[in-house]
DNA sequence: ACTATTTCGTCATGGCGGTTTACAAATTAG
DNA sequence: CTAATTTGTAAACCGCCATGACGAAATAGT
């Protein structure tokens, strides 16, 4: 049905310069001439992504090839399933109109998984950032063991490959937020302290047919930030709460992951260093002031289900104790990332998960305080619109992604 | 002479994916036939520059090209002058013996200068990256204009670059470190508080025949870790300090430089949030407690010439307060790291600069401090052994790194 | 209406670059 | 002294993009 490209190919490792440059489409290819019209099916596939319908002409001028180049390209990369011909545009302009091009609704699907703290969803994107399946499932997972859970996940995946298929998409790989400090392997679960989950190897747990890939929720949710927020800059901190403070640092267009992937831990920065006593061994961290547990007995809550909700309902009704708690959170946020904000010199701070909804209360003092630890104008801090969506489209479309970084490797098992 | 290998050409952008992935040899050059060329030529650099000399087989399985298309892109280069034909090896080995390739010693050089406080220091180094020409020139700079201080700087790079030439060297281009924050444009100086210069652009003061770069000194030391370091980790945070604190982020073996270009900026990581007020606006940075002044102050010392090496001396005495003074230091330090470690997950932490020489006395309570608040195991910190060369070694050495990243680009102004 | 102009997509040709294949040269093993 | 191994190079080949020319399909001008 659908022609082949081009044979896997392994990884030829990059040697270091001395200038952290943006990760482009494919970069990692070979020098022959496979590897350059593999990065060169991969540049088409993102500016027609991009730049929504176009013309091969157009996409010529964007990614600086000859129409007749561009036209091979594009016949390989229809033949695969992968893009679309809309039919003849309709323009006001002078001048054969152009074919339109778009990348395909038929394709590969990119499935996306969450397991949170009380639910698991499950999604899938197909190449044109459309959601068409998703399932969800609401229930406490804290404490429970790995292995029903898992199992539980695997069954809303397959409903929703399963509906995707009946929509003419094919899962073109699986990847999974989680709560918690992913290896680099991206696939064991190093600590998730909220499910009570350690060094837990999600890839013998979880047998697809397709490609897996674990990862924080934080981090996804950065990746969804970047990629579906508009003009996102490209070089951000995002931070996300949900018991534990995590934060996603993203630098030229991609992830900080660190050497072992433990990067963004925010929660455990220090913030008072004479503070009370962590679990981290540390005093005074960050999550001693604006963990979830430490603003409900700030504001005197119990803990329990939907505690966020909670806070927020509360906040909004004029709680005193509530909004006193929220406001000190702020402050203390405010003085972590001033020390990250200056360590990194990001282009804006963006809350999401938990956070954006108490956004109101925590911004205030938030902002008050990066301002006044800061010489110059402060770093913009904005508030995610994908809010707690955010780690679920950010893993779906990071399987998308990696379709179109690579049209060539996936052309094949179509 | 030299044979020219290819006109200049523009970078073309790249676009992001979701993965930092390490900066390579012109990994921005178009994905064209000739870009594939000019990328080849340097990764044949890079694998001769790394690894020694190396027979033309030797490089073919290195880059993962066949030897006959090695054997034309070798045969460019020593047109251009860049590697040279050592003779044949002499090998144990089974085999007819290959013919040994090595880095030209009389191509290119890289000059790099140093603007310090009370020095200025100008270098050449050659392909093979060893020091071929050096002036250094002692005498205070604070608060002199940049003009005079620029001249004088310019009569020295003069002077090493005729030294340089009458070895057979001509210069590929001109580094400078400077002690503050530099724009992303590579030229501007935005403040340099020891200097008492702000928004000085060096590229009009320093005329020069060939390509200029200024950057933080903090920064071209990181890169001098990196690149002379053996075994140096791809990922790591290097501190130095000259009265301010800076520090340089190296992640997948380049710079993370900020939107603004002022990423690294440790010395206003707050330590303790009620703490002293600083010039920044801000309370309690580190520089409160681990900037010269302080310490000097700290230790009962007035400030004057050379005080590191006084501090140094006493402490090596046994002066009480000194020592104290420095153990205090340590801890503001450590607590600072811990935000940034927990943040970055860096391989290691690199204490360079004036830091280098007052390490002894630093590390066990920085050490002690960073352990305690650290779960799993700490981050180690080393301490850099080329001290106060790092910053004009790094800077020689990124005109060399650029050569080997680009050959074709340079191949042309023998 | 009819022609000139502009732009699009495609085809044939050519140049460039790495691979494949073959071979001579230089060394070691037996 | 022969067989085996490895190196470097040359010739033929293939893949990929550029160039230039062409028909197709729209607009602009008369």
């Amino acid at each position: 049905m659908t022609a082949p490209l081009h044979e896997a190919h392994p990884d030829g490792p990059g040697r270091p310069s001395h200038e952290a440059r943006p990760a482009g489409p494919g970069r990692a290819l070979p020098d022959t001439q496979q590897g350059m019209r593999r990065r060169n099916l991969a540049r088409v596939m993102h500016a027609v992504s991009a730049e929504g319908p176009l013309s091969r002409a157009a996409v010529a001028s964007h990614i600086g090839l000859t129409r007749a180049a561009v036209s091979t390209l594009v016949d390989e990369l229809i033949r695969s399933g992968l893009l679309e011909e809309l039919g003849p545009e309709r323009p006001g302009r002078v001048g054969r109109p152009g074919s339109a091009l778009a990348v395909s609704g038929h394709g590969p699907a990119g499935i996306g998984a969450e397991v949170g703290v009380d639910h698991l969803a499950v999604c899938a994107v197909d190449l044109r950032g459309q959601v068409r399946a998703k399932a969800v499932r609401h229930g406490a997972n804290r404490g429970r063991s790995p292995g029903p859970v898992v199992e539980e996940l695997t069954e809303l995946v397959r409903q929703v490959v399963g509906e995707a298929e009946r929509e003419g998409l094919w899962p073109a790989g699986l990847a999974v937020a989680v709560p918690g400090l992913v290896a680099r392997d991206a696939r064991t679960v190093v600590r998730a302290p909220n499910l009570d989950w350690h060094d837990t190897d999600l890839g013998a747990l979880l047998p697809t047919d397709f490609p897996l890939t674990v990862d924080n929720e934080a981090n996804f949710g950065a990746l969804a930030e970047l990629w579906l927020g508009k003009d996102a800059p490209l070089d951000f901190l995002h931070v996300s709460a949900e018991i534990g403070i995590g934060a996603a640092v993203v630098v030229a267009g991609g992830l900080l992951r660190g050497t072992r992937g433990f990067a963004g831990e925010l929660g455990h920065v220090p913030v008072r260093p004479d503070g009370p006593e962590c679990a981290c061994g540390g005093r005074g961290c960050l999550e001693q002031y604006a963990g979830e547990e430490a603003v409900l007995r700030a504001a005197g809550l119990e803990p329990g289900e939907d505690r966020v909700g909670l806070l927020a309902d509360r906040a909004a009704e004029g709680d005193e104790d509530v909004r006193r708690a929220l406001h000190d959170a702020g402050t203390a946020l405010g003085i972590a990332l001033t020390g990250a904000v200056n360590l990194l010199d990001p282009e804006s701070v963006v809350l999401g998960g938990a956070l954006a909804g108490l956004a109101p209360w925590l911004l205030p003092s938030l902002e008050a305080e990066l301002d006044r630890r800061t010489a110059g104008p402060a770093c913009p801090v904005s508030v995610s619109r994908l809010g707690s969506e955010g780690p679920l489209l950010g893993a779906a479309h990071s399987v998308v992604r990696a379709v179109l970084d690579d049209p060539a490797a996936v052309a094949g098992r179509a």
